[in-house]
RNA sequence: GGCCCCUUCGUCUAGUGGUUAGGACACCGGCCUUUCACGCCGGCAACGCGGGUUCGAGCCCCGCAGGGGUCACCA
């Protein structure tokens, strides 16, 4: 069987980080079986600007590397492939489910079946639509027309009976009939709701199967139902467990940003991109730059592949310990058998880990190009950059070794890019390493002469020369390391002091160490 | 509330009747060390509860509890 999937986003804006886990997992079973996977834009309830609003979700896949075979700006064998532009095949669905009785013409107004449903809470029963304003005949349909009522076109549910589905992933499911509603299918202006414009799309679109979140479990009676009234082959579903929210078991949502933030490891993963963006002059704005949304990442300089591979194991795992997959392996190995049936909870620090795990691994030229940008962004480096800038930068990221763990981490590192005249000094440390460190500026000062003769300023011979200065002075290392890091680096931290300084040269040691002494 | 789903370390998971219940992230200790980040070594830590079935249950059955999803003229 040709294997043919599908992801229906809504256009809102941004690109769910739940959602690609969904879009993932479609893309990987399609791939496997050597099918197609396909993007269908669910615009039934949208108004304009879907194009604007879609733009942001396509260039999150193409960032992601999910590539569509069909859909929006690729077009396909059946377009179109925005919902909003198929009315024409919903209304013939519409027409043929009347037609045989599945459906019918409801006349009773919004009011009248809540006044129904909420009898129905009171008096503790289920709720039912009596079908009191049904019209099957157009003598009684005029009646109705001439009261002055609308119709909707309703479905004709089963009321007895129970329907069976088997599931790729929970197996067999079982629905009373009983539980369901005469769902709406159409409005009285003509315009048809998501479960039968899904139903009908993706039995023109081929779809073989339909693999979405466990949200959508209890919708699949009525669409199973509409399915068969119009006698297409029903497609296999699979419904994956949802993502959760860090450390609950709720379903992980846009909306809830601030309940987030409470949450350590979250606030932490939002910080750190906030500070990558602060240093690259960005307004922030946290309905956007939310680590629930996958603009985040690609802005601060994540790895594609290593959200990949944390969301296939947010709720897939192959076995007791492969962790890392290639997306060939990924493609190879993945397995709906082997998706998991709880929820789980979206693990910032993880995420992490698996970041920082693929971006050590990354050849130092391609760390390099993944950094650049953001040099470039803060507005440390032109664009294009100088040509010595490569060797220059290479330097740096090999020195920071896995210091760097998103693209984004360079600028924290922007003392490497600053004129010695502008470099900010770390006030605090400054005091604590110089202007109170008894005897500090005299070693510093005659440090300087020393660094000034120096014969070859590479970091080996830094070493050399330093560990022979303090060892001369029958001073520890430490007393002196720190005053000279803060001096040419303004900083308490940073990555080996010698390979700075190598990096930056002697003329620029020179010059910071002056200018802190005058401090 | 009805219907449906789910339940192994804090988190992600392995496990399909006999295991010292394994791995990863996190966490805690130690080592390394000029800071930071790594790295290395060690440690803590789980089968929701109650009944069955069985010589034997994390694995099978029943019940309970808890968590979640869904009950729209949203998608």
């Amino acid at each position: 069987m040709l294997v043919r999937t599908r992801f229906a986003p809504s256009p809102t804006g941004y690109l769910h980080i739940g959602g690609v886990r969904t879009a993932l997992f479609n893309w990987l079973f399609a791939r496997q079986h050597g099918g197609q996977f396909l993007l269908r834009v669910d615009d039934t309830d949208q108004e304009r600007n879907v194009e604007a609003a879609l733009a942001p979700i396509l260039a999150g896949f193409r960032w992601l590397g999910l590539d569509w075979d069909e859909g929006p700006e690729v077009g396909g064998p059946y377009p179109p492939y925005y919902q909003s532009q198929r009315s024409a095949k919903y209304q013939a669905g519409v027409d043929q489910l009347l037609a045989s009785g599945a459906a019918y013409r409801d006349f009773a107004t919004t009011d009248e079946i809540q006044a129904e449903r909420e009898a129905a809470q009171q008096s503790g029963q289920q709720f039912t639509y009596s079908r009191r304003r049904m019209a099957t005949t157009d003598v009684e349909a005029a009646k109705f027309v001439a009261e002055g009522r609308q119709a909707v076109v309703r479905l004709m549910m089963p009321r007895a009976g129970e329907l069976v589905i088997n599931d790729l992933i929970r197996g067999q499911v079982v629905f009373p009939w009983a539980g369901e509603q005469d769902h709406v299918v159409q409005r009285a202006d003509g315009t048809c709701l998501y479960h039968l414009a899904s139903v009908v799309d993706d039995h023109d679109m081929q779809i073989s199967h339909v693999i979405r979140a466990e949200e959508h479990l209890s919708n699949t009676p009525r669409q199973i139902f509409i399915a068969q009234q119009l006698g297409y082959p029903l497609p296999q579903y699979a419904h994956l467990p949802y993502v959760a929210e860090p450390g609950s078991k709720n379903k992980l949502s846009k909306r809830k940003l601030d309940k987030y933030l409470k949450n350590k490891d979250f606030a932490q993963l939002k910080e750190h991109g906030e500070r990558v963006a602060q240093r690259m002059g960005w307004e922030v704005n946290s309905e956007v730059f939310n680590p629930v949304i996958v603009d985040f990442y690609e802005h601060i300089g994540f790895l594609p592949d290593a959200i990949l591979n944390y969301l296939l194991l947010l709720g897939w795992s192959l076995d007791d310990k492969t962790e890392e997959f290639t997306r060939e392996e990924m493609i190879r190995d993945f397995s709906l058998e082997r998706v998991n049936k709880a929820p789980a909870s979206f693990d910032p620090q993880k995420l992490m880990a698996f970041q920082d795990r693929a971006m050590q691994k990354l050849p130092l030229k391609q760390k390099v190009a993944r950094v650049l940008p953001f040099l470039q962004t803060a507005g440390l480096v032109s664009t294009p950059p100088p040509c010595d800038t490569g060797p220059y930068l290479s330097q740096i990221v090999e020195a920071a070794g896995d210091r760097i763990k998103i693209g984004g981490d360079i600028l924290d590192y922007t003392d490497f890019f600053v004129p010695d005249s502008e470099l900010p000094y770390d006030e605090k440390t400054l005091d604590k390493r110089l202007r109170n460190a008894p005897g500090a500026r005299e070693l510093l000062s005659d440090f300087r002469e020393r660094l000034a003769t120096i014969e070859n300023f590479d970091a080996a011979t830094l070493e050399h020369v330093l560990k022979e200065f303090v060892d001369q002075r029958g001073i520890k290392i430490s007393d002196l390391v720190h005053a000279v890091r803060v001096t040419v680096t303004g900083k308490p931290v940073g990555f080996g002091l010698f390979e700075t300084m190598a990096i930056l040269g002697r003329e620029c040691c020179l010059s910071r160490i002056d200018i802190a002494l005058a401090k």
